[in-house]
RNA sequence: AGGCGGGUAGCUCAGUUGGGAGAGCGCCGCCCUUACAAGGCGGAGGUCGCGGGUUCAAGUCCCGCCCCGCCUACCA
């Protein structure tokens, strides 16, 4: 016995997730390539903490992870977060504001600081919150985009690209915001609908000679203040009204100063009228102002057009010199004074009010103000990057590679098997297998190499390769006639004879019964390593050399499958991807330009050869050392604890995840100087095996040293390194490789690449999902990953996107501490619905805490009335009733229907069909339907009848108890990716559960041996009888406790026979005195029915006749109309011809039901009425 | 403007090859029955947005329309 305190989240929860990560549960070492499952985590950003989103997200991959891993993967999920570049800085430098400083003032390098300050506090926080949701990520992998590691990942990525041509710098024009100082994707920039107004200019028109003809052409503009930037009016070739004026010129007004362009050579102020297609002739005066220094489009006419750029406004939005009267103002400040100016003149014609879409910062919310600026870029639309990733998604890329395997082939004239069992060294079984064993294959190195066969039977071989080609783990297996010995514990046991296959496949033995081409699983033997020890009689081998074609398909399949066009409509329009940016948190470009000579250098640790110089080259190039600095400056980063494995020293970290192997033992201050000492040594030419590569040098005036960089082309050590950083999203597009250690070739990447799920939310898709697929394909020509399940929105109730601003975000710590990670988990799986939004309101998990709380009420139930010898008594127990085998039936269709939901990614599916089981089959029916069992009395005296009957009680008091636990255990299973807390903690207090944790048990599946149909069944009519006779005491208003006598007719032999069989069931549920069989309706009795059995109650007093007249004249009138709808059907003489026969039955057999019912429902009208 | 998704019970939503309209919450009635009142039992509630078509048969397929949401593009 053992007793359930009250359903409680928090206890559980948190004993567990420790429990989860201090025996690092998830983690593996070395997963098999063959049956890994791997998934790296959308890194969060370490701006802000979780929302719900994240949740959602966390919670979609743990129920996959978990499940797959229940199901025998290797599974490594890989967590990890991103430093969020602009984002980040943007919240540093907003608290630096409230303090009144600005980063500018600061410097870089301080600045820096205060971010890697901030950092670990909020990455820490999204660490803990992640903790809390359960979800079974590897800690042990985890990673960050700005790690060592990743650093030189990136440096790599961007160096391999710029030298196939794929990366290149480029005067364009960029969406800048003149806020964070910062050149933006186009991805970065929001759009929004604004008031905004249309001014109408008029240019005059000028002759040869530069005067005025009297002639205006009137542009159109919502950006008066960029006029002073323009080099050009263009019109519509095509436009009858422009066509004289093309090729002529225009005066800009008000500018009446000199200007100068991009290279400093002077702008004239009369400038071209010219023809362009682009231009739109319908639009405002069909004339268009042309400024292409501040305007995308203008900027292709004006590089089409050969047009001076002169740029007007500077990167924080003020006019520049070019401006003239204009320069130092604002941007909206020139607009005001220049309207105001034009309309001094009458040059301005109108003034029009309309909407337009103005670009903002995503971050800051300023104004984008296009700008030509150099930056860097990659070349995305470049067929090597674009072809591909439309490819693996648009329709797969089949690789067939074809191998020579050497097969070894035994014809044997006896084989004898014993595979011994070990579990950690333990033996847990043997399976023998006599000389009736007919096949046995095994592999070496992970291909089938050996074949064991009778020998001259050749279909035996056939038959051995036929199967070899079908299961695909296995590391031998072997097909056996007869009957096989077991022993499980030291216990024999003889399986009745029959065809088997033994199965193992590096981690379990299974057992299959061979039927034909079927495969049918018969149970799991046992887990742990499987030896082989074969002995045979007289063998002849031979080598048969097979050609073995793999064919290998690398595909991205989006899940739910419209997205996929969502994707291929934007590579379709791929436009080059700009990744400068003018902040300072990211990893800075390693392009180092030579002031001598203008060469672009890129250096990555590939150009030194040693280990030192590789730390020394990366330190510098993360920013962490100056390109001065000391030794001992070195050795107390290298000895200080790593940002993300605070139990590893940043060198430990530099051996384990940037180098992956152990090229030291130590790096010291003293090492550093004997290093460098010999590096610059001026005779150690002299000295052999010193090199004298000169890449250190000392200053003895400032006691540092320094790392000499030269310029590749010049030599010249005049280099400095550029200044921008790169775009966050670069980092994150080689996330899929990078976790797993790329550059390097790791046993990792050879094992886990690519990865199997990504979970993201479609909002992403473009940033991060495309850009992982080009460079995934790219680098590591397989693609990153096969399924992409893009996941809801989480919007508020009433639909609308949850914000702080808004003040309508649910926070999932919140709901955590109120009603538990499971019930947050469960609601947000059960919620998820393949393409449509989830709309939350808190009442739901309230709901689904509720369900959380009856399983543990089912638990309590249950462990309450287990006996401490329940074990012991199991032996003796009696046969399964039919209630038990009709749950154990209902178990095993749930978990088929998870499985089924679960490998389509139907979320909702799966937990609707665990919710149903366990509520109301296992709850509101079979843990009622056992109390009779559980509850009874042992009979009073003495003697042997009396013991006899006791014992019979007793055994049946088992049965019962077997099948709760035995249902509730696997149960459990099923929940537990829904609901890992819960689960583990309950599944935990089973006597039967053996193991470490619920997680890593077997995930149950639909065994066909475990389906009773019958039984199923007889149980379903049941009830449906008690159901009726319950839905007929409410309506007589009979108080639920009080039992009354009853009576029934029926002319069907199986509603006798089930009414027989369990009128105890009925007697008890149906809170009856009485149910016995009558020919008529006796007095005094108000009648029912349920399908063909007509029920009565004996009525006592008062009966509301009105009421039950209503009641029954509501299903008289429901009767009438399914009636006429069957009865049209079944006239329509096309719908007996055409319809398929089953339907016609079926409806046939519906008519014959509703006649039944609607003839009982009259019968009892008449006598209500009578 | 184009594309996508949605419109089913009071609310939130299921409904997978077209074949008797479902769940949860809410509501109403009865009940503290020894797992659970965070519960049990029973019940009411629906022209499946509108119109047309295909079909023996349409919530489901096709066409048109109306709302709602989102995305993309244009916006001089």
């Amino acid at each position: 016995m053992q007793e359930l305190k009250e359903y409680n989240p928090k206890d559980i929860e948190e004993k567990w997730s420790k429990f989860w990560i201090e025996k690092a549960l998830y983690h593996i070492e070395k997963p098999d390539k063959r049956r890994k499952f791997s998934v790296v985590i959308p890194p969060p950003n370490v701006t802000g903490s979780l929302h719900m989103g994240h949740a959602l997200n966390a919670t979609l991959q743990d129920i996959i992870v978990r499940w797959q891993r229940m199901k025998g993967r290797d599974c490594v999920w890989v967590p990890g977060f991103d430093h969020a570049g602009i984002a980040t800085q943007y919240v540093v430098e907003k608290q630096l504001a409230k303090e009144g400083k600005s980063r500018l003032e600061l410097g870089r390098e301080e600045f820096l600081k205060k971010v890697w300050e901030w950092v670990p506090k909020s990455r820490n926080a999204i660490r803990t919150q992640l903790t809390k949701l359960g979800v079974s990520v590897d800690w042990k992998r985890e990673r960050f985009t700005l790690d060592e590691g990743f650093s030189r990942a990136v440096r790599k990525a961007f160096r391999t690209l710029y030298e196939e041509g794929l990366i290149y710098r480029a005067e364009y024009i960029v969406n800048w915001c003149p806020k964070d100082l910062t050149a933006l994707s186009d991805l970065e920039v929001e759009y929004e609908e604004e008031p905004g107004a249309l001014w109408y200019i008029k240019y005059p028109i000028v002759d040869e000679n530069g005067h005025d003809t009297g002639e205006f052409i009137t542009v159109a503009t919502t950006r008066p203040e960029t006029m002073l930037g323009d080099t050009a009016v263009a019109v519509n070739p095509n436009d009858e009204r422009y066509k004289h004026l093309v090729g002529k010129k225009a005066r800009l007004p008000l500018v009446n100063w000199k200007r100068k362009d991009l290279k400093g050579n002077e702008v004239d102020n009369l400038i071209p009228i010219i023809a362009d297609e682009r231009v739109k002739m319908d639009f405002g005066t069909g004339a268009v102002k042309i400024t292409p220094a501040h305007d995308p489009l203008d900027f292709e006419i004006g590089k089409t057009h050969n047009l001076p750029f002169v740029k007007v406004i500077d990167k924080t939005a003020k006019m520049t010199e070019n401006a003239g009267d204009f320069a130092g103002m604002d941007r909206y400040e020139a607009r005001e004074a220049i309207v105001a100016r034009l309309r001094e003149l009458e040059l301005l014609e109108k003034e029009e009010e309309i909407t337009h879409s103005v670009g903002h910062c995503y971050r800051c919310k300023t104004v984008i103000e296009p700008m030509v600026s150099v930056q860097w870029f990659v070349k995305v639309s470049d067929p090597k990057i674009r072809d591909i990733s439309i490819k693996v998604v648009e329709e797969g890329i089949k690789e067939s590679h074809e191998k020579e395997l050497f097969l070894q082939l035994a014809e044997v004239e006896e084989l004898t098997l014993t595979i011994p069992v070990t579990d950690k060294g333990r033996h847990v079984a043997v399976i023998v297998l006599d000389k009736n064993t007919k096949i046995l294959a095994g592999k070496r190195e992970g291909e089938l190499a050996y074949i064991y066969y009778p020998k001259g039977d050749e279909k035996s071989l056939e038959l051995a390769k036929k199967l070899a080609n079908k299961i695909k783990n296995f590391e031998f297996f072997a097909v056996y006639e007869g009957s096989p010995k077991v022993i499980v514990f030291g216990n024999e046991e003889l399986l009745p004879p029959d065809t088997y296959l033994v199965l193992y496949d590096g981690k379990e033995v299974k057992l299959y019964k061979l039927q034909g081409k079927e495969l049918r699983p018969v149970e799991t033997l046992a887990k742990g390593e499987a030896d082989l020890e074969v002995a045979q009689k007289s063998i002849k081998v031979r080598v048969e050399r097979v050609k073995q074609v793999e064919e290998e398909e690398k595909k991205v399949r989006f899940i739910p499958e419209h997205w996929k066009k969502f994707y291929l409509e934007w590579m379709y329009n791929l436009k080059d991807w700009c990744i400068s940016r003018q902040i300072w948190w990211g990893h800075r470009i390693p392009v180092w330009y030579c002031k001598d000579c203008g060469n672009i250098n890129v250096f990555t640790d590939d150009d030194f050869d040693r280990a030192y110089d590789k730390i020394i080259f990366n330190l510098i190039a993360d920013g962490k050392i100056k390109n001065e600095f000391t030794p001992e400056e070195i050795e107390q980063i290298l000895k200080s604890p790593h940002f993300v494995h605070p139990e590893m020293t940043v060198l430990d970290f530099y051996k384990k995840f940037v180098f992956h192997r152990y090229f030291s033992t130590d790096i010291t201050a003293d090492s550093l100087r004997l290093f460098f000492t010999q590096e610059a040594n001026p005779m150690a030419m002299l000295t052999p095996g010193v090199s004298t590569r000169g890449l250190y040098r000392y200053d003895s005036q400032k006691k540092k040293w320094k790392m000499v960089l030269r310029c590749k082309r010049c030599r010249s050590e005049n280099l400095e390194q550029e200044t921008d950083v790169l775009d966050t999203w670069f980092s994150s597009a080689l996330w899929p490789f990078g976790v797993f250690g790329w550059p390097e070739n790791t046993e990792d990447l050879k094992n886990l690449y690519p990865t199997d799920l990504l979970v993201t939310g479609f909002d992403i898709i473009f940033f991060w999902v495309a850009r992982m697929i080009m460079m995934g394909t790219h680098f590591m020509k397989d693609i990153p990953f096969h399924d992409v399940y893009v996941h809801a929105l989480v919007r508020d109730k009433f639909g609308r996107k949850m914000s702080k601003t808004l003040g309508n975000v649910i926070d999932p710590l919140d709901i955590i501490e109120k009603y538990g990670a499971d019930a947050l988990r469960f609601t947000l799986a059960i919620l998820t619905v393949q393409g449509r939004d989830i709309k939350l309101a808190e009442e739901k998990f309230e709901g689904y805490k509720h369900f959380a709380n009856k399983i543990w009420n089912a638990s309590r139930y249950v462990l309450m009335n287990t006996p401490e010898d329940f074990l012991a008594r199991l032996p003796y127990m009696a046969p399964l009733k039919p209630e038990d085998k009709w749950i154990i039936t209902r178990l095993n269709e749930t978990a088929e229907a998870v499985n089924k939901a679960l490998s389509e990614y139907q979320y909702s599916q799966a937990a609707h069909a665990i919710y149903e089981f366990f509520w109301s089959d296992y709850c509101d029916w079979y843990i009622e339907f056992t109390k009779e069992r559980i509850y009874k009395k042992p009979p009073e005296g003495e003697g042997e009848e009396v013991e006899q009957l006791k014992m019979q009680i007793e055994n049946e008091r088992t049965t019962a108890l077997y099948t709760l636990h035995y249902v509730l255990e696997k149960a459990l299973r099923i929940l537990h990716p829904f609901m890992p807390y819960i689960t583990e903690e309950l599944w935990h207090k089973l006597p039967s559960a053996e193991g470490e944790s619920i997680s890593l048990k077997e995930f149950s599946e639909k065994n066909e041996e475990e389906i009773f149909t019958e039984d199923k069944e007889k149980v379903e009519r049941l009830k449906e009888i008690i159901t009726a006779i319950r839905s007929l005491r409410a309506d007589l208003q009979i108080k639920p406790n009080q039992k009354i006598k009853a009576a029934y007719k029926t002319e069907s032999e199986l509603s006798k026979k089930v009414i027989e069989e369990f009128k105890h069931h009925i007697l008890n549920l149906a809170k009856l005195e009485s149910f016995e069989e009558v020919s008529e309706r006796p007095k005094d009795t108000v009648a029912t029915f349920s399908r063909d059995t007509e029920i009565y109650i004996y009525t006592e007093g008062q009966v509301d006749v009105e009421k039950l007249i209503q009641s029954y004249e509501k299903k008289r009138e429901k009767l009438l109309k399914e009636l006429d709808r069957v009865n049209k059907k079944l006239s329509n003489e096309n719908f007996l011809k055409k319809a398929p026969v089953e339907v016609v039955e079926k409806e046939k057999q519906i008519k014959e039901e509703l006649e039944n019912d609607l003839k009982k429902v009259e019968e009892i009208l008449k006598v209500l009425k009578s």
